[in-house]
DNA sequence: GCCAACGTTGGC
DNA sequence: GCCAACGTTGGC
């Protein structure tokens, strides 16, 4: 089972929109390596650290699962969303996603600053990685489990 | 709002 | 295949 961290923007959609909603299709990632992390990496049931990106305190805010298995992105084919792909065709997806489940919203967040100070704990870890920018990354159970004990 | 870092695009 | 230009991400 491996683990995993998910930007999400809060203005866009929060833990708290998770929690209402349940199940989210994780639409509109565009990158080629966050995409293929959902594609050929992600298995149900895996656990994820939902983050809140571009916000006042960023950091890890709550625990989601993945919940389905890979399947392509609609918003690619719908020319009205603003991540159409008018190169993307049906016959062959360029995009794909997984639905990602709420599992539980922490007491309190894990801010960006608390990680940076523990940076040397954390090892090698793709969210402090300088100039980071992916939005779906892997995280190890040590990672994991050490953002569990901050909460 | 600024801007550094980075990915993508497209001309050659 | 190189690389300049451009667009986006995301912390501050």
């Amino acid at each position: 089972m491996k683990h995993w961290l998910m930007k999400s923007e809060p203005d866009e959609f929060s833990i708290d929109a998770l929690e209402r909603v349940r199940t989210e299709p994780w639409s509109g990632v565009r990158n080629y390596q966050a995409r293929n992390f959902m594609l050929k990496d992600m298995k149900v049931g895996d656990p994820i650290l939902f983050y809140h990106s571009n916000c006042a305190v960023p950091g890890v805010v709550g625990i989601a699962e993945v919940a389905s298995a890979p399947y392509p992105d609609p918003t690619q084919f719908d020319p009205k969303s603003d991540y159409h792909d008018p190169a993307s065709k049906p016959d062959e997806p360029r995009w794909w996603l997984v639905d990602v489940g709420f599992q539980r919203k922490f007491k309190r967040t894990v801010s960006l600053e608390e990680l940076k100070a523990q940076a040397e704990a954390f090892g090698d870890f793709a969210l402090l990685r300088r100039g980071n920018r992916l939005s779906v990354l892997p995280v190890t159970p040590a990672q994991f489990k050490r953002i569990l004990s901050m909460e």
